[in-house]
DNA sequence: CCATTTCTTTACGGCCTTTTTACGCGACTG
DNA sequence: CAGTCGCGTAAAAAGGCCGTAAAGAAATGG
């Protein structure tokens, strides 16, 4: 299960930790944002609508409860609250502005990205945000498990969209053969290659509009196959 | 949005605790439902299908971070863990295992409230729940449960039900043999497949216009089934 | 308590997916 | 230039999955 290159906006006044959030979720492969300010927060929500929101409570210019409340107005992306303040009031006020989750410091890295992890899997319905592939005249939505093609719909094998599946995770990129065959004929068949080859073929026909000259499933001769969308 | 009448499922094996929590969710106007095992808890969420579960760890018959797994095979409903443990290590099991919150032993009311607040607020997606289904000639009503076909009534029985009724939780998507299987007949019939082809065979018999080629109850052979309609 | 409906069990033929097998072609290499 | 390697293509074989029927068991309702 890989981390899906979602944006994190971090709203935190003291460099030092906020360096630290960074270094901790950049590190996780996550794309990190960072405001230094409250005010700063509730703008770079609008402008860079991360998929996620750490939010420091005590900021110096106003009450990043009242950023929250903001937030909510128009959007419900989660937002995680990490706070030196204990009380249970504070708690409450913040949850009920319309935090997701209330961390106390000093919190725990690993703790702290379960909680990330947590809240990124209950709020976003698609789980990656690549869940529809649009290859020229056809598409591709692996999450309802639709192939359409050139208006008429196509029908996918489940190995046939696994391996889909598998190259739309990497998109744009080489993924060898050996991996391919891992992932979706698992372990014991990572040197039949010749399934690769029939069931790129398979999906070449399907998919692609001039099937001889594939635009989209390429081949990498010797080393594996990459899926290249859009242009 | 109120919070008013949502269901919550406590998986509690202390006598006291459970008390207390009825007492306490209960005056809040929650509807509430106890288990006092684990596997107990895990067959309630199923029948139940309440809005929230509460979850303890450390129960006497097997772990509880099973059932949370076991519930996030067919549902996304939210889960909350109670629990002594403080450890880091047990928090991000149960968080990376589905559950959505970790509150620790002792809590505040107060605190346990507001999380079951946020907990349902960020949960409640924008009702998919179409009450009626026009297939062509037929039609089904799930919330009167009245199906019609040709102009004539026709009888479906509670399994039939129940199964458009998923089916259509999940309108165009497909839906996994083993999770229709869990919310229909419960997590202990998850591998009887031929359940799944009995039922199917009779919707169709009495919703598709020609049960033969069916349009609507569509087979992902190897995976589930869809439900389609217009078009 | 009996009749009827509903659910469960069992069996089998056919279709779909996967796997196997075979061959042609181009590129690289000794 | 012949041989090999990797890839694409085709088609048949194998195996599993699905649809179908029918009968037995359980639940329901009067």
């Amino acid at each position: 299960m890989t981390a899906a290159r979602a944006t994190i906006l971090i709203v935190e006044d003291e460099p030092e930790i906020r360096r630290f959030l960074r270094s901790v979720l950049g590190a996780e492969d996550y794309k990190v944002v960072e405001s230094a300010t409250a005010r700063r927060g509730a703008i770079d929500a609008t402008t860079h609508k991360p998929d996620l929101v750490i939010m420091d409570l005590g900021l110096p210019d106003f009450d990043g409860v009242d950023v929250i409340r903001q937030i909510r107005q128009w959007s419900a992306m989660p937002v995680l609250v990490l706070s030196a303040r204990v009380q249970e009031r504070a708690k409450i006020e913040a949850l009920d502005a319309g935090a997701n989750d209330y961390i106390t410091k000093p919190f725990g890295v690993g703790e702290l990205l379960a909680r990330v992890r947590a809240a990124l899997r209950h709020t976003a319905r698609p789980p990656t945000g690549l869940t529809v592939l649009t290859l020229e005249d056809a598409s591709v939505d692996l999450e309802s498990r639709k192939a359409v093609r050139a208006g008429r719909e196509v029908h996918l094998t489940p190995i046939e969209f696994r391996l889909v599946g598998h190259l739309a995770k990497h998109l744009g990129m080489v993924v060898t053969q050996r991996q391919l065959l891992i992932e979706v004929w698992g372990p014991t068949h990572a040197e039949d290659t010749h399934y690769l080859r029939i069931y790129m073929k398979q999906l070449r026909d399907k998919l692609e509009r001039d099937p001889v000259r594939p635009k989209h499933f390429i081949t990498e001769t010797g080393v594996g196959y990459r899926l290249m969308v859009e242009q």
